[in-house]
RNA sequence: GUCCCUAUCGUCUAGAGGCCUAGGACAACACCCUUUCACGGUGUGAACCGGGGUUCGAAUCCCCGUGGGGACGCCA
């Protein structure tokens, strides 16, 4: 059997990261299995659906490199596959239309949740052998309803949750076309799902419920019922379910806020599936290691520190054009000429190791490009007249220095000459030097930094100090 | 309310009856490295929700509580 998943977002806002990871889930077990992936848009909510949305979800999967192999395919494309299915389901009895009032059934509901019963659809419309059925209002629309059976359970094994039996006395007749003729979800689902021979269906866990009703309807159109893998939810830091107002949710929050793809899909990875000890590994290696067995059947809370120490990660081991791009793109987003300054690529370098986020590269980045304010707090705690002269001297010596020679090994010597020279310990040069250079009294190695700033704008700083 | 799912360090998790005096990672803390800050290295503290069974033996299986989550739409 070959294998293919589908991941069916509703284009109803953005690609948020649960979906995320249920996408990258159903696109991993493709892939390991040499099977295909199959994206669907479920936009049968017509006031809700937008293009934009279908956008923003294209560009969120296209950022974590997760790649389809057939679609999109939209719901709404199809109506006439579902409205010849429906006919079908009609003539054969597996479904009927039902002419109660919304107001006839909001009464039902009150009713069933005052006597504290689930409130369900009582089948009035139901045709049974023998049975009358209500007369037929004039002015009402029909809806179609599934005529699910009322006997027996159905039984699937999950293959996260294990084996889950709803009796089918739980189940009502739901609604598979609404009055106006469109088909709803829990019925385009089967259809679609059926018609694309998905083989997996990878997705969230709170479609757990819908699982019996849907194989019901796979059972009366006498289709293969696929494998069920339900994913449970990821909540948020404060084990509060994620919501929008309080979480960065969508895939592109997290661009925005620094991360690399490819830590969020280790992330994603990692939040409900395991390998083992295994924390830090590429996409092929995913790819390679995934299964269905391993997943967690709990809900997992969102962890930005874990995150960011993945994040860290692959900044360390990013090369530097990557860096130096990105770098360049943050840098430009804040209205800074990435050109106007020393080279990024060299920059990078240096700071590569001591950031944990790409925003934190390009804020680390900015003096080079911008010279730094001095506060006064800031000139009275490192500027004293004791470090004025060392940095006098130091000035004067590093004023020596042609172009040619201005490299770190030569830079570092002068300073620890300058050092002994004025009696004084590394760091009562070195400190001062960062502020007046970079704005604060830390950087990395200060030689590195005075060979990378160049000649001209290191002198400059200093003498707009001295 | 009814039904379904779920429960190991603060967090993510390993764990498929003896390998568990419960392992790893993030975070925390300590120390080392160091011209600063980081990085890195070493180490420390930290958990099987409660109660009953089953078994020679249970974190692992079953039941009951309790906590958490989900579903109960002419939304998806």
């Amino acid at each position: 059997m070959t294998v293919r998943t589908r991941f069916a977002p509703s284009p109803t806002g953005y690609l948020h990261i649960g979906g995320a990871r249920t996408a990258l889930y159903a696109w991993a077990y493709a892939r390991h299995h040499g099977g295909q992936f199959v994206l669907r848009i479920e936009d049968t909510d017509v006031a809700r659906s937008t293009p934009e949305a279908v956008q923003a979800i294209l560009d969120g999967m296209r950022w974590l490199g997760l790649d389809h192999d057939e679609g999109p395919y939209y719901q709404m494309q199809r109506m006439d596959r579902y409205k010849e299915v429906i006919a079908r389901m009609l003539e054969a009895g597996t479904a009927y239309r039902c002419y109660t009032r919304k107001e006839e059934l909001e009464a039902l509901r009150a009713e069933q949740e005052a006597r504290k019963e689930k409130p369900r659809y009582d089948g009035r419309w139901r045709p049974e052998p023998g049975k009358t059925l209500p007369p037929m209002p004039a002015d009402v629309a029909p809806v179609i309803r599934f005529r699910n059976p009322d006997t027996g359970s159905v039984a699937w094994d999950d293959l996260v949750k294990g084996h889950i039996e709803i009796s089918n006395s739980e189940l009502d007749d739901f609604i598979i076309a609404r009055a106006d003729g469109t088909p709803t979800y829990n019925f385009c689902v089967v259809v679609d799902d059926w018609d694309m021979r998905i083989s997996h269906v990878i997705r969230g866990d709170d479609h757990v419920n819908n699982t019996p009703r849907q194989i019901n309807v796979l059972q009366a159109l006498g289709a293969t019922i696929p494998c069920y893998a339900h994913l449970s939810m990821i909540l948020g830091e404060d084990g509060q379910k994620l919501s929008k107002r309080r979480n960065a949710v969508a895939v592109t929050d997290f661009d925005d806020a620094g991360f690399l793809p490819e830590a969020i899909v280790n992330y994603l990875a990692r939040l409900g599936w395991s390998h083992g000890d295994e924390e830090f590994f590429s996409r092929e290696q995913f790819v390679e290691w995934f299964d269905l067995d391993h997943i967690t059947a709990s809900a997992a809370q969102f962890n930005t520190e874990k995150l960011d120490w993945l994040n860290q990660q692959y900044i360390k081991q990013a090369t530097s054009g990557y860096l130096a791009a990105e770098a360049a793109r943050r840098l430009a987003l804040r209205g800074i000429d990435p050109e106007a300054g020393p080279p990024l690529e060299q920059l990078v370098v240096l700071y590569k190791d001591r950031v944990t986020n790409l925003n934190e590269l390009a804020d680390a980045l900015t003096p080079f490009f911008v010279t730094p304010e001095l506060s006064a707090p800031m000139l009275d705690a490192h500027l004293t007249v004791d470090a004025r002269a060392s940095l006098r001297a130091l000035r004067d010596r590093l004023d020596r220095l042609v172009v040619a020679e201005w490299q770190k090994a030569a830079l570092g010597q002068a300073i620890k000459e300058t050092c002994i020279a004025q009696g004084v310990k590394m760091p009562q040069v070195a400190i001062p030097l960062r502020v007046v250079l970079l704005g604060q009294p830390q950087s990395p190695g200060i030689d590195a930094v005075l060979e990378v700033m160049g000649r001209d704008m290191v002198l400059a700083r200093l003498d707009r100090v001295l």
